[in-house]
DNA sequence: ACATTATATCGTTGTTTTCCGATATGTCAA
DNA sequence: TTGACATATCGGAAAACAACGATATAATGT
């Protein structure tokens, strides 16, 4: 984790921002939950299918995919792949380290 | 201050981020300094002017005027012209309730 | 094996950003 | 008040991004 340009890019649009926030308490952010947790770490760690941010956000599925590998990419989301799912969830570590960091190092 | 895509815009960008960096410690960092401190405001607070970071950066000055502008939108720079110049300053309030806005609430 | 479902990847089009040079505005000094 | 300097603003060309539909891959169920 460091503060470069790849991070902020990955933050600055809306729906990437929105889907950090859903991720934040999806039990109350996402309205029509299709995926049932299928494992335990995805119901000890929670974990939003893409299907479910699809619905959510209104933008075609492709592009939730991407926006999706983009927040990976930044070491903002955690992806693990349950059969043909793939569930999302924060990487809450890396978002406390990114506070601290802007704090000491921006 | 809110995290808004418009404030994750601004980040975006390497040399904005050098921006902030070089301001965060202008005696060390601006290798160049051309412009003499001609207030107390800005003996007090410090502050570096556009040409010195022109210089320091290598684009143009018309680049640079308007990356400086993008921060100060953002309110992450604060700007003071004094006679010709205009002295650019980190807003560090900001910046640390940037941090903190990013803990609790990203 | 085949159809179905979920996700990822690719190619494209319109929009935004980057960065420039030219020019305008503002300030000081002679 | 004219010239020189510092900064801001404008208009444009190239690159990057946003978002889509189509298609590929991967896993499941029959």
């Amino acid at each position: 984790m460091e503060l470069n340009e790849k991070l902020f890019k990955a933050l600055a649009n809306k729906t990437r921002l929105e889907i950090l926030r859903w991720l934040k308490d999806p039990e109350n952010e996402i309205h029509v939950p299709t995926c049932v947790p299928i494992s335990e770490e995805i119901k000890d760690y929670g974990g939003v299918c893409v299907s479910d941010l699809v619905n959510q956000s209104g933008l075609a599925q492709s592009t939730v995919s991407s926006y999706l590998n983009l927040l990976v990419e930044a070491d903002l989301l955690i992806a693990v792949r349950h059969g043909k799912w793939t569930f999302y969830r924060r990487n809450e570590v890396a978002i406390q380290k990114l506070g601290a960091l802007i704090k000491e190092e921006l």
